[in-house]
RNA sequence: CGGGAUGUAGCUCAGCCCGGUUUAGAGUGCACGUCUGGGGGGCGUGAGGUCGCAGGUUCGAAUCCUGUUAUCCCGACCA
């Protein structure tokens, strides 16, 4: 494996650049032959996996059943909905052909202009559209309701700039797009799967985040109310982690779907839609590692463990190997998953930067010494202590060690927020206060225009008005205007 | 879409200002051998390049000029 590059920018150096690097050397992910699309490499795409599978056990566990739309939207359907056309038609890649055919001067292909479509296409920059003018076809009765349809799928959004997982052309994500009977049901959908989205972000992903809803000006396209949970990165800046949308009736009637009541009466359905994306994986690389690489929540790190034997030839080896193979076995029945590294190619030295830089959460190393005294060496990832502990019992002792390593680095990064979140009731304070990057709680009076005005003035965004903690009502700190409850403010990604 | 930068070996880059001792280099990676092995190891040998592309200037261009294309970074826009 080529790993050019042997040390990382630090983060107090250039944050960024610490990130882009991280993002490559760890493995994860490069960029494209495609301008702004990444290809996520296999290291990368196995925590993609283990998101994946948890979200989709607890997408089940809650109702959802999974189901696939086409990535292809008539160029109609995106404007049925005003808002939605408005807020997604600057980003959008249309197919206009369907075939190409050789150039008449004999170099290369041309697009056949005979081939041109009636209608163009639309790459789905989000579903809500097709599967909205599917639903029109599903649903004639209360009693076909609810539809709780989960997908998982790529989707495009052309913007101008691009960075690995936080933001790029393509995407991978998950859509659910639910159609409810009444409102409330509707809604109740809706911030079922935003505490869905929290629980996952803080028992997996290990990242504190906060629960809120959108202002106005940063609903999703279409919606009647926009929910999300919002993480914070150890630079300061927030980073919006999932949202779950609360749709109204606005996809409904724009796409004619209606339904029966028991009542015999009429009406359009009741939607949701929430959704996350490979973004996470960015949240997750900048909430919890640090100069040395990445570090992984054990929930959701490829392997759990790496063993990395030490030995001065064959014999040793197999002796080593039979040794480990016992703790192999004893760990896996725990459920723990791990990777025995005999790969002879490699040193010892260079494997143990090589899994620090990966962020497997626990190392073990066995040398000829440990085999005498039947002892293991464990590296933990998140404090990069080392420690000489007997074999005996030692799946229980690493069982307990990576809980504790999971904990350990949610604690560190609720810490963190908790240290950069503080109350500011001045707009002059704000300014200096915006600077140093963290949450800032503030009283906001709720209109747009002031919420545009901060924006403009100093970079920073509401984040979502929280749903918990402190409701004290107050005065606006720019206009003194009445404010309900304090707003979170930061500058985001 | 504005601003900045860069295309030279698989990768990271030097060489370019000031054209000719450069037969185009280094590090790293790769292949083979060997000594090694508790934090990216040492020695030796070897393979690997139309210097982004197209023109131009010149006796001579990686180097100067023009055009073009691609990418990266910083802003504005957005998950």
């Amino acid at each position: 494996m080529a790993k050019e590059l042997k040390e990382l920018t630090s983060r107090s150096d250039n944050y960024s650049q610490w990130y882009n690097d991280l993002v490559i050397k760890a493995d994860l992910a490069e960029n494209s032959a495609v301008r702004g699309c990444m290809v996520i490499k296999p290291y990368g795409y196995a925590i993609w996996e283990k998101i994946q599978a948890e979200l989709d056990r607890m997408f089940k566990e809650t109702g959802h059943v999974n189901a696939y739309f086409p990535m292809f939207i008539p160029k109609s359907f995106l404007s049925k909905e005003a808002e939605h056309v408005d807020g997604f038609a600057k980003e959008c890649a249309v197919v206009t052909h369907h075939r190409l055919k050789n150039s008449p001067d004999g170099k290369g292909l041309i697009v056949d202009p005979d081939a041109k479509l009636e209608e163009e296409l639309i790459v789905r920059p989000t579903s809500e559209t097709i599967i909205w003018s599917t639903y029109k076809g599903w649903i004639q009765s209360y009693r076909d309701l609810p539809i709780l349809c989960n997908q998982w799928a790529n989707v495009v959004r052309w913007e101008m700039r691009t960075r690995l997982f936080l933001r790029t052309t393509e995407f991978l994500w998950q859509e659910g797009h639910t159609a409810h009977a009444t409102e409330a049901e509707a809604l109740e959908e809706t911030k079922k799967m935003l505490e869905v989205y929290a629980d996952f972000a803080e028992r997996f992903m290990a990242v504190p985040v906060i629960k809120g809803v959108k202002t106005a000006n940063e609903r999703f396209a279409g919606a009647l109310d926009t929910f999300c949970i919002e993480a914070l990165m150890q630079d300061g800046k927030a980073l919006q982690a999932g949202t779950s949308h609360f749709l109204g009736q606005n996809f409904a009637k724009a796409f004619d779907v209606t339904f029966m009541d028991k009542n015999n009466k009429l009406d359009h359905v009741w939607a949701s839609s929430w959704g996350v994306s490979t973004r996470l994986i960015g949240a997750l690389i900048m909430t919890h590692s640090d100069d040395n690489g990445l570090v992984l929540p054990p929930s959701l790190a490829p392997f759990q463990v790496v063993i990395v034997p030490i030995y001065k030839n064959e014999e040793q080896l197999a002796l080593i190997s039979e040794k480990v193979a016992e703790i192999v076995t004893k760990l896996k029945a725990l459920g723990i998953s791990v990777k025995f590294d005999n790969n002879d190619n490699k040193k010892p030295g260079w494997k143990f930067a090589e899994y620090e830089l990966k962020g497997v959460p626990v190392r073990l190393a066995m040398g000829a010494r440990d085999l005498e005294n039947g002892t293991v060496e464990i590296a933990r990832r998140d404090t990069l202590t080392k420690e000489t502990v007997s074999l005996e019992n030692i799946e229980i002792h690493i069982n307990e060690l990576l809980k504790e390593i999971q904990k350990n680095i949610f604690q560190k990064a609720f810490d963190h927020r908790a240290s950069v979140t503080r109350e500011v009731n001045s707009y002059d304070d704000f300014k200096v206060e915006i600077e140093k990057g963290g949450f800032l709680l503030c009283h906001w009076d709720g209109t747009p225009a002031t919420e545009e005005l901060i924006k403009e003035e100093t970079k920073a965004t509401i984040r979502c008005i929280p749903l918990e903690g402190d409701k004290t009502p107050g005065v606006c700190m720019v206009t003194g205007k009445p404010s309900v409850q304090r707003v979170v403010f930061a500058r985001a990604y």
